[in-house]
RNA sequence: GGCGGCAUAGCUCAGUUGGCUAGAGCAAACGGUUCAUACCCGUUGUGUCCGGAGUUCAAAUCUCUGUGCCGCCA
């Protein structure tokens, strides 16, 4: 196990892919960018001396496009988008050292020297492109993307074979070379299976890389050739380079490169390893010494897209549940590397139980408690009881265990594990149970002794937390009353048990995360009258997105009994086409006879949260129009297992 | 089509090199407690560890095979 070391000026430099402004960020952008923004605050915890890079990506045919018809120039069509990331990244807590964007003159320096060095090389060569081109998308294809009738995988018309005259990278010189290098240095590309995915592409050949367009004008031109614009590639990845000083601060590049970290989705893995990795060894500059491809989250089960009309809003949510709560499920929830699940009950329930209930209440009643049985005054403590040397070590190993998991990159574990001794915390006060040694004055000290150990775990918890939730902490801090500011504070803060300060007051306990309500599942089916939302709901709209929301699918109801001593419900089993036979209640016995409704195809609910109704467990509900005392059960011809929409 | 991965409790997932009655959180049930944001603490799982075959004293873990899902193939 390694030890909590000072780290005191060790340069660390974090990067962020720089995001293409063609559209707003979605939750995607936020966890990668959260992310590395937890790793970067850890590690300026930890003592190093970090640099935390992220920005924009602002050329580019579609760029350009997109600007053409806001009757905008590109700079400012980008411009305006820029602003929202920032904007972003402000409200969630991220704290980069530089925002660089591909359309300053610092970075369009570097891309046309890089250009050029690696083409007095020799490793720079003019040609033709040649690729099959779908005009409507402007996009390349290659034979395998294409469809089943060899057309455009996106909008399935006809594409054609098409030439154009451009500069080609040499990366078939280098393709050995970055082989070797990954198989040398496993450290080099996590995780392990997208490692593997990298050596078997390089292994069946690498071709020259395209590196430049004629197609369109917004980006950087080719020195010497100013009607080629160089392409993504070079453009995009020298990002890197640039902040750190590159070309004009060789002490701070000297200091910073490589780079420790560049955290990727793992859609770019490929580009930031092999090409990258190509580009660097033309320059003759060290390969970073780490990518790390990261998981995608999924939305329901289902990959996030525009057309699916599930992308998720941060914005939206920041301002629901607060940045901290956000970036907490994030890293919690979601093991790196793997794809994980975004949900707004898993949300919810993460916010309610780890936040609100087991962090937030354990500050409030410990803040309580020593308001009501110390006057708020934190009391020396002194000797100690087996239950109160326990909680000390568990404080102790909980920091080690984080520092070790930490800088292995495992956070979703660092964070679980705060989390258990925040459980040991709350036990604790079952154990020692400071109502009834308030209620002795023999047991006075005691009682000080509980409480100062409970405020200390807190302060231990909240330096633990700050990477993960800055904001926090902070609260943490303040609320506690430590003395000294909050941004100095150091991992080594943590490894001693008993710093804060005797004899002083704490402050009032306020609380850190509101419990969320969620309304219960109405336990009754539609038919039997509402008596809640008044004229209002009537008004309401909601969005297509909220409607996606309901999965409604066409099912073959399969049998269906009356519940005994109920006059409305039926218990029905129905067949929703997957396998999964569901049963089913619903309150249409006053208009239908059981047999009146076996065999016909309705309409379920498939997604409606599971309930419990006269002993059965209700997975659905089905769909009936009704008006007065009339009521009917929709049924359809169309087959089982048949969206509706 | 080629290569690789995954399939564990109602849900989301842990399970190191095969080894003690297969775990955690959430949900559910019951009990305790009252300092607290109706919170916290404790107890409770008849889980074909995807199906089948095999290796072994022993397999969720290794091998083969079937099924389903996923990733990479500019």
């Amino acid at each position: 196990m390694s030890e909590i070391k000072n780290k005191t000026g060790v340069p660390y430099y974090i990067t962020t892919p720089i995001y293409y402004p063609s559209a707003k960020l979605h939750i995607g952008h936020a966890y990668c960018t959260t992310i590395a923004d937890a790793i970067a605050r850890f590690k300026r915890l930890a003592g190093y001396d970090v640099f935390f890079l992220t920005g924009s990506d602002e050329h580019g045919q579609k760029i350009q496009k997109s600007a053409e018809a806001a009757g905008v120039t590109p700079i400012e069509y980008v411009d305006k988008i820029v602003a929202g990331f920032r904007e972003l990244w402000k409200l969630l807590g991220i704290s980069n050292d530089d925002f660089l964007r591909t359309s300053e003159q610092r970075h369009h320096k570097v891309v046309r020297e890089i250009f050029r060095r690696i083409q007095a090389k020799g490793d720079i060569y003019k040609g033709e492109y040649t690729g099959l081109y779908c005009t409507p998308c402007e996009s390349y294809w290659t034979e395998l993307q294409l469809d089943e009738n060899g057309c455009c995988p996106d909008c399935h018309r006809p594409v054609e074979k098409v030439s154009e005259e451009a500069y080609f990278f040499k990366m078939s010189k280098y393709a050995d070379a970055v082989l070797k290098y990954i198989e040398d240095n496993p450290d080099f590309l996590e995780p392990k299976s997208r490692r593997n995915e990298m050596i078997n592409f390089i292994k069946r050949g690498l071709e020259d890389l395209c590196i430049s367009r004629t197609s369109f004008d917004w980006g950087i031109p080719v020195p010497g050739d100013e009607k080629h614009v160089i392409y993504v590639w070079f453009d995009a990845l020298s990002n890197y380079l640039t902040s750190i000083g590159f070309l004009d601060d060789p002490e701070k590049f000297k200091k910073f490169w490589p780079a420790d970290l560049h955290l990727v989705g793992k859609e770019i893995v490929r580009f930031h390893t092999i090409i990258w990795g190509c580009i660097l060894m033309a320059l003759g500059i060290e390969l970073p010494k780490k990518v790390y491809g990261h998981g995608w989250l999924v939305i329901e089960g289902d990959k996030m897209s525009k057309s699916k009309g599930n992308v998720v809003d941060p914005i939206l949510l920041i301002e629901e549940f607060g940045a901290d709560a956000i970036r907490y499920f994030l890293l919690r929830e979601i093991t790196l590397g793997q794809d994980g699940n975004f949900n707004r009950d898993a949300l919810i329930t993460r916010i309610n139980s780890d936040l609100a209930n087991d962090l937030g209440n354990l500050l409030h009643r410990t803040l309580n408690m020593i308001d009501k049985f110390q006057g708020g005054i934190l009391l020396e403590s002194s000797g100690e009881s087996e239950t109160d040397s326990e909680i000390k070590s568990a404080a102790l190993k909980t920091v080690e265990e984080y520092y070790n998991l930490m800088e292995s990159m495992q956070i979703s574990d660092a964070v679980k594990i705060i989390w258990t001794f925040i459980g040991r915390a709350n036990k604790y006060i079952d154990e020692t149970m400071p109502w009834k040694l308030a209620k002795d004055e023999s047991q006075k000290q005691n009682l000080a002794n509980v409480l100062y150990n409970l405020a200390e775990s807190l302060r231990i918890v909240g330096i633990l937390i700050s990477p993960f939730m800055p904001a926090t902490a902070r609260k943490i801090h303040e609320q506690l009353k430590i003395s000294g500011s909050f941004e100095n504070i150091t991992i080594e803060d943590a490894t001693d048990f008993g710093k804060l300060e005797k004899n002083h007051e704490v402050g009032k306990p306020e609380a850190l995360f509101p419990r969320i309500e969620v309304e219960k599942p109405e336990p009754v089916q539609k038919s039997e009258k509402k008596k809640s939302p008044a004229k209002k709901s009537e008004e309401e709209t909601i969005s297509i997105e909220d409607f996606s929301k309901i999965h409604l699918r066409v099912v073959k109801v399969l049998t269906a009994e009356k519940i005994p001593e109920t006059d409305a419900l039926l218990k029905l089993t129905v067949d929703p086409g997957d396998g999964e036979i569901r049963e089913v209640v619903s309150g249409v016995a006053r208009y239908y006879s059981p047999d009146e409704l076996v065999g016909k195809n309705v309409i379920l609910v498939m997604n409606l949260k599971p309930t419990k109704i006269r002993g059965v467990v209700s997975q659905g509900m089905i769909l009936a129009a009704g008006k007065g005392n009339k009521l009917e059960v929709l049924t359809t011809e169309m087959p089982v297992g048949a969206k509706v929409k």
